[in-house]
DNA sequence: GCAGAAATTTGATCTAGATCAAGGTTTGAT
DNA sequence: ATCAAACCTTGATCTAGATCAAATTTCTGC
């Protein structure tokens, strides 16, 4: 099973170098200098969570915060009679928890084997209020998901299924050739992490939804999908131009 | 014209004490000390919005953040076409602006007259590097309004019509007794400070469908509305469960 | 490789909410 | 007070996407 998500770098001892860390340049340590990198560091260990296995569990009192080095998980809320909606993807770089709050306020499901980098909730706390570069960073980061959180708004709230899955599709892709996980040769190609159940949720769609649109996309020429999970994009422009569509006339 | 929206303290200098001030204790300047508040008090003006106006506009820069202290504005995103979706409800004490990041990413409108008292933004981004109470006041207002909106996605994506808008009224009553701007009688009444068609755009839904809504829940004797605007919750509990009605099956 | 399970696709039908279309209220300026 | 402009309600009809129902394809463990 190959795949773009398990780029781990992690050696056999369990800790890995920071300067080595794959998302040491956009993760929540990005600015540290050296000193505060080693306080972190000694703080830090890692965890790996098998695929569909809960991270953080709604209302949960969490032990630690840290951030998503390797895998792709899920932010997500429910209703009790089983409706769920998809808050968030993580990809690695990403930032679970909150400090100064335990209890969680959503679920967090790893959808393919994760592997994060964490810290206590306490020290993490005690060493945002003495680094200079820490506090900011996690300020912009939360601003930037509160961004992300809003344009999501305006998808689910009034996009079509069509507009929903083209914007899917081209902030996914866009996403991981930041992070570089995905080559970027002449078609822009990656695997789904996600099945059609979980990008259902992610949309506010059904599953037989996203199963037609993906399917008429990829009729007109602008992807292409192989097996089930692997997407090529080949009309970029023409993805962009499907993500709002105007109405006629 | 009345309203709860304006209670304004406001004197004829232009210049109002922060003791005095009615959102003193939830703004941003909450957890300030007398010095720092001194200092926010030294660079603070105040700005009155009319009804209509816009505050902010999507890719514009910001010479000024600050905090809502009177009235109701909303944040929205909009596609080409006029489809339009609004991603907050503003009330007193809310904070407008993202320091570090000068260039709006949405519209800000106000739904009624609003007064702010602002900051010049360069001013407030070296005050929030300095002072000890306000850089972690923002951090958690930022995840709260991180949660707020996670939990409208929830509803845009995943509820009915009928239950987007028991939410809504919950939620604004809610707010609104938190502050402390409307009269906690034997039964909850306020004014709502959108037309049917703003809160459509808030909903995801048209005005018809809220029109239709309000009416059948008023017939349900849940809630009833006197006029456009005054609505009273008679039945609180009721009103809760049609927030997520389990599905019959 | 093979069998069973899981995920996906495709088709037929249904429905919540959109759209289209009048009327009715409320507001606010004169 | 009066009238026009906003705003709101209600009814009739339509439709995008949901739901129900089979296939088909892909994955997994042996």
């Amino acid at each position: 099973m190959d795949t773009h998500f398990h780029n781990s770098l992690q050696n056999a001892t369990g800790k890995r170098d920071c300067a080595s860390c794959p998302i040491r340049h956009n993760a929540i340590c990005s600015r540290c200098l050296p000193d505060e990198l080693d306080a972190l560091d000694r703080m830090k260990t890692y965890r790996v969570f098998e695929k569909g296995e809960m991270i953080t569990h709604i209302g949960e009192e969490m032990t630690h915060v840290g951030s998503l080095v390797s895998g792709v998980a899920a932010i997500s809320l429910s209703l009790e009679d089983g409706r769920k909606q998809i808050l968030g993807i993580l990809l690695p770089s990403d930032f679970v928890g909150r400090p100064g709050h335990p209890f969680s306020t959503y679920d967090v499901v790893a959808e393919t084997q994760v592997e994060m980098c964490r810290f206590p909730i306490a020290s993490f706390e005690k060493m945002l209020s003495q680094s200079p570069a820490l506090a900011p960073r996690l300020l912009e980061k939360t601003f930037d998901e509160l961004d992300t959180a809003r344009e999501w708004m305006l998808l689910l709230g009034r996009k079509t299924a069509r507009e929903k899955l083209a914007t899917f599709l081209h902030m996914l892709a866009m996403r991981m050739m930041r992070l570089q996980l995905m080559s970027a040769e002449q078609h822009i190609q990656f695997e789904l992490p996600l099945t059609r159940k979980v990008l259902s949720d992610y949309l506010g769609l059904t599953m037989e939804t996203v199963s037609r649109q993906l399917s008429l996309l990829s009729l007109d020429n602008i992807i292409s999908i192989k097996g089930q999970r692997q997407i090529t994009i080949h009309d970029m422009p023409a993805l962009v131009a499907e993500m709002s569509k105007d109405r006629p006339e």
